[in-house]
RNA sequence: GGGCCUUUAGCUCAGCUGGUUAGAGCGUGCCUCUGAUAAGGGCAAGGUCUGUGGUUCAAGUCCACAAAGGCCCA
């Protein structure tokens, strides 16, 4: 058999299985890439995933088109450098690891040891870098992938002994020896190959260069704010990681409490906070200054609060008076915590390192409590007067700053109390709260406490509830590199365009750039700060390091820039000439994604290769946070050391949500995994759909989607590829035994022309780089294919004698499929690897062969190009025309319950002249007549009779003609004798019409002729066609019909009688007497339809398949054998 | 609080610069074809195009305001 045969059921995700073991085997990829070497470069960055997890199906969305447009792209003739990239250093990956050591604080961690902590970071790096190769390889990701197996190694190798020595074949071949912890920090050099990581030495020191520059242009500062911190984590959390990941409900106890005034016996304000813990840091309180405040008597007591709030007094008072916020300024109070020392200490009290900073503040806290005004004092809630605590607080901080207050600032970075908070000194922010009620009722200022439901942040690692904390952080300012990214932003292709806005958004209100984390894992600083003179270097690379090295060179030599031993490592300072170390602070990880423009492509060391591949031509992932992450950190990378775009086009794409619209989340139970979803659908079906979608929005991403996907593209095509091996094979047809086809019938030009159309549109997309575009006409183009070319030329496949219109349609039809299999390689590569591989390799004789010089696999191929020649605009508006009579005839017979099965004498169409004209054509009068099985087709010319007609004026040449009049126009049109109207304009006449009295006229060009069917026929019209049907059904004709249906009965059987296609067979039958004389009036042709070589009306042999069934009046039994 | 987007059939969404009777898929009901067969095709039902006002001969489409939802930034 020339081709292999399909099976009848297929099992895909094995078939994909087996696609992926024969690249391997074969080493496509490898090929595939030296094909291409040489070729113009088309450079794709990849944004790095984080390897710290297996990948989910969202993750398969992007990855999709990473690999998708990198196909495209070769098979056009480029050569490329498929490097994926792994993120690696952060907290993410700190904080699976602590979990799965079950340390609950960062002290854990340093009493565990950071050496070893950082060890365990990088092997759990490595091991889902093993994890998501594999699973983008599933995927059928073309990419130049290490070993897993080798990264495996190298992750138990290096909790082994990092120090020991170790050599393995890197991907390119090469062999890289060296410790363990070398080898690793190596990984993804060009001369290497393989993924990069971002914890290479190449990634870290290029990130210090990076901020050397910052550094010499001035732009890097340390500076000090009050900020969200995770007291579990030990870190500040930017405000953009709490706005993108959320709050939470939470029930809190709310306190109401007294402020004392001063120089007012008897008066207090009334208090109001939602963080009972920040209470001991109070410094001031604010009111709106135009807000109305009233004094109320409650018992002995006057609380003053604002006149808006009243309503949250317990218990009956009485107004003694009203004043406006602004009266009250000034006016001086006693604290609820003037008892601590914290309260007592001038300027404040912080932790040691940050006490200069409030130097020049000469009151303590005590002095300072006063009522100051602020515009921001609502009374949705509260009481009108806001408790202001400048080192609890980001507000406070900065109303604190203006109104030069004193700064308390009590935690640690642990949550803990510091030293001067006397009976609070050492405990926990967690655990306070009741104490603090306690207290405050003790000293008799408790006005009330109740629970309260507020949103409020919380850690999106950890979930734990932050708290506001005083901080150094490291900084770049970003005001002198901001018009440079926003004219780099405009240099930059977006997809979609509403990219480039909300980047340039981002860019004109972006605040200065948080670089630092106080944690463990991930980029060291390169800053060396004096503690002395607080003065500070940046050091620009290892070899700087070196030199500037007056401590601990030894104990860092050999190991990469991380902690602990890089923090060795002391220089002298430039200043005072001290000795200095690294500040403890790690990078912040989008540093290491924003650098690889530069890193992975050997910017320091092989210039000439960066230049090469230098900017992008490409990238793509998910929009939402990324204008803020990677892209931002990816531009201002390169601006900074280029001052040029990194890439010339940005591609996004939105959330992947689940099917019912709602987010996945691994909490919620609704998250996909990448695995679980490729083993039940496939990677080649997910890729479909990931490829339909619109990426401009979200995705709905299911199994639901996924099993329509299947069936409305994945089985058609696959039902199309069968369907020709299957007939092929039984005429034993291949391409050389075809040879030329001889002759062409216009539906094989027809669907060829389609085919170029396709082919065309395609391209056009994907060079756009708008996949769901691409997949548009594809469907559109299957679908012609499956239930139009194919099914209208079963006949020509099915028929005995092997003519030239049989070869045709051979030829015809496998073109488009090996076409349409290196059209569609870039999307689904396994589905079209497998039928390449039957198509146009395994043709048993290889004398036969298809084409000698047919490339190994499928990916090696150039991307199709459509051939102008075959693109016959005519004949596929003749195929349109068809189509549409057709239609309008089916639906005809089924408004009227006449099937297909009983011809019909014939169909009376009425049709445009030119379409007219064009069915007037014999191939297209039989392709219509078989299709509604009626014996003829007549063009009416005088439609009369069938017809009446609906004039209306064209609107787009006589709406601005006529302007006001239009209405008038219309109805004169509508009152005119259709007939007359319609013979006039036919004749090619003007048509008079009186509108409002005067006379116009109308050109022919002007007036839409629509008929419309009369009542009580068998028709149907749409447009300028009109379709009936000749309903008498005559007795020759009810024969032919039973025929028909007797033939259906004998194919039933042989189908569920499990006969072959081309099995012979005898047919034996009992029928009523109608019946029968039909069936022996068409005994020729049924014997034809059902391979029978005879047919008795006698009883069945014993063995005989039989089945019984009554239709239209008759009975019949009907008994066949295999001859 | 500012900016952007969305709102069309039961559900998910198309609808280009204003133009004739607003479409598709899914779902539902009915019919039908068939050597793609636990598929395929057709027909039908289902719409105040979120609301109000405006511009225009003509508005799902343009403008204003409002409502609901989403995203981004404060």
């Amino acid at each position: 058999m020339p081709f292999k045969p399909v099976p009848a059921k297929v099992d895909f995700v094995a078939q994909e299985r087996d696609v992926l073991n024969w690249w391997k085997e074969t080493r496509a990829f490898q090929k595939m890439r030296e094909l291409r070497k040489g070729q113009p470069t088309w450079s794709f960055i990849d944004g790095p995933i984080t390897a710290n997890n297996p990948m989910g199906v969202h993750h398969a969305w992007g990855r999709t088109y990473k690999d998708l447009f990198g196909r495209y792209r070769t098979m056009r003739g480029h050569e490329l450098r498929y490097q994926n990239g792994f993120d690696c250093q952060g907290l993410w990956v700190e904080v699976n690891v602590e979990k799965d050591l079950g340390f609950q604080t960062k002290k854990d961690i340093e009493n565990y040891g950071l050496a070893p902590f950082v060890i365990l970071c990088k092997q759990r790096v490595l091991n889902y870098a093993a994890v998501q190769t594999e699973q983008s390889v599933r995927l059928g990701m073309w990419m130049d992938w290490d070993d897993p197996d080798t990264l495996r190694l190298l992750r138990d190798k290096l909790g082994e002994n990092p120090n020991a020595t170790i050599t393995i074949t890197a991907p390119t071949g090469a062999q890289m020896s060296g410790t363990v912890e070398q080898v690793i920090s190596q990984l993804g050099l060009p001369q290497f190959g393989g993924s990069y990581f971002t914890f290479s030495d190449k990634n870290n020191y290029d990130i210090w260069r990076m901020l050397k520059k910052c550094h010499d242009n001035g732009w890097l500062y340390k500076g000090t704010d009050v900020m969200p911190w995770c007291w579990r984590c030990g870190t500040g959390i930017s405000q953009h990681e709490i706005v993108t990941e959320g709050y939470i409900e939470k029930s809190d106890p709310s306190v109401t409490l007294r402020f004392p005034l001063l120089d007012r016996a008897g008066e207090s304000l009334l208090v109001w906070t939602t963080t009972p813990w920040t209470l001991t840091s109070n410094v001031a309180a604010a009111v709106g200054s135009d807000l109305t405040y009233v004094k109320v008597k409650q018992g002995n007591d006057v609380l003053i609060l604002s006149k808006g709030t009243t309503k949250m007094l317990k218990g009956s008072f009485a107004v003694l008076g009203e004043l406006k916020g602004a009266e009250m300024q000034g006016w001086k109070y006693a604290g609820p915590f003037d008892d601590l020392p914290a309260a007592r200490q001038t300027g404040g009290w912080a932790e040691a390192t940050m006490r200069r900073l409030f130097a020049h503040i000469k009151e303590t806290a005590i002095d300072a409590h006063r009522v100051i005004l602020w515009d921001e004092v609502g009374e949705a809630e509260g009481t009108g007067i806001v408790h202001i605590a400048p080192g609890c607080g980001e507000e406070d901080f900065a109303l604190g700053k203006e109104n030069n207050l004193p700064v308390v600032a009590p935690l640690d970075e642990n949550g803990f109390y510091g030293d001067g908070f006397g009976w609070l000194s050492g405990k926990h922010v967690s655990e306070v709260t009741d104490p603090i009620l306690d207290d405050l009722r003790k000293k008799g200022v408790l006005y009330k406490s109740e629970k309260y439901t507020h949103r409020y942040p919380e850690c999106w690692r950890c979930h734990t509830p932050l708290v506001f904390r005083l901080v150094d952080e490291w900084f770049i300012a970003m005001d002198g590199i901001r018009p440079v990214m926003m004219d780099i932003a405009n240099q930059i292709k977006w997809i979609p365009d509403f990219g480039k806005e909300r980047e340039l958004d981002w860019l004109r209100n972006m605040h200065d750039w948080m670089i630092s984390k106080k944690r463990y894992w991930g980029l060291a600083l390169p800053i060396w700060e004096c503690e002395q003179c607080g003065h500070f270097s940046v050091i620009g690379s290892q070899e700087e390091l070196e030199e500037r090295a007056v401590e601990g060179w030894e104990k860092f030599k050999g190991h990469t820039p991380h902690r602990p031993y890089i923090d060795e490592v002391k220089i002298k300072c430039d200043k005072c000439g001290g000795k200095t170390s690294r500040i403890k602070d790690v990078g912040n990880p989008w540093l290491d994604a924003g650098i690889v423009s530069l890193s992975t492509m050997g910017y320091r060391t092989q210039h000439d290769y960066w230049k090469k591949w230098f900017p992008g031509d490409f990238i793509s992932e998910s929009f939402p946070g990324q204008f803020r992450n990677w892209f931002y950190a990816l531009l201002t990378m390169a601006a900074v050391l280029e001052g040029k775009p990194a890439t010339r086009t940005i591609h996004g794409y939105e959330t992947l949500l689940a099917e019912d619209g709602s987010d996945m989340h691994k909490s919620r139970g609704n998250m996909i995994e990448f695995n679980e979803a490729a083993d039940k659908i496939g990677a080649d079906v997910m890729r479909w759909m990931y490829c339909c979608q619109r990426y401009e929005t979200d995705m709905r991403f299911g199994y639901h989607v996924a099993d329509e996907t299947r069936r409305r593209f994945f089985l058609p095509l696959w039902n199309v590829y069968n369907f020709f091996v299957t007939y092929a094979n039984l005429d034993k047809w291949t391409p050389a035994v075809g040879g030329q086809r001889s002759a062409v019938s216009d539906l094989d030009r027809w669907i060829l022309a389609r085919l170029q159309q396709v082919i065309e549109e395609v391209t056009t997309q994907m060079d756009e780089y708008i996949a769901y575009k691409a997949t548009k006409p594809v469907e559109e183009f299957l679908d012609d294919l499956s239930n139009w070319y194919v099914r209208r030329s079963r006949r020509r496949f099915w028929k005995s004698e092997a003519d030239a219109d049989k070869n045709a349609a051979y030829a015809t039809l496998y073109e488009v499929l090996v076409t349409l299999t290196k059209l569609l390689a870039p999307f689904i590569p396994f589905a079209t690897e497998v039928m390449y591989q039957n198509l146009v390799r395994s043709v048993e004789d290889p004398r036969q062969g298809i084409d000698a010089n047919a490339r190994e696999s499928v990916h090696h191929c150039d991307f199709p190009r459509a051939d102008a020649s075959k693109l016959d605009a005519a004949l596929l508006a003749e195929m349109d025309a068809a189509r549409k009579v057709v239609n309008l005839g089916h639906s005809v017979r089924a408004e009227n319950a006449l099937k297909v099965r009983q011809p019909l004498a014939r169909v009376v169409v009425v049709a445009p002249q030119r379409s007219a004209q064009r069915l007037r054509a014999a191939h297209m009068s039989a392709l219509v007549t078989d299709e509604l099985n009626v014996k003829t087709i007549q063009l009416v010319e005088k439609e009369a009779e069938l017809v009446t007609y609906k004039l209306l004026p064209d609107n787009r040449l006589l709406g601005p003609k006529f302007g006001k009049a239009f209405p008038q126009l219309r109805a004169a049109l509508n009152a005119t004798d259709p007939y007359v109207a319609v013979a006039t304009l036919r004749a090619g006449k003007n048509l008079a019409l009186d509108v409002n009295g005067e006379r116009v006229e109308l050109a022919p060009n002007e007036v839409l002729i629509t008929p419309q069917p009369k009542p009580g026929f068998a028709v149907k019209a749409d447009g300028d066609y009109v379709v009936a049907l000749d309903t008498n059904v005559t007795a020759e004709l009810k024969a032919e019909g039973l025929a028909r249906e007797f033939v259906r009965r004998v194919q039933d059987l042989r189908k569920s009688a499990e006969f072959d296609i081309a099995d012979h067979i005898r047919v034996y039958y009992t029928a009523t007497p109608t019946l029968a004389s039909a069936i022996e009036a068409h005994r020729a042709y049924i014997m034809g339809e059902t391979l029978a070589d005879e047919m008795r009306a006698s009883t069945a042999p014993a063995n005989a398949a039989t089945v019984e069934d009554a239709f239209d009046g008759e009975k019949v039994t009907v008994a066949i054998v295999k001859q």
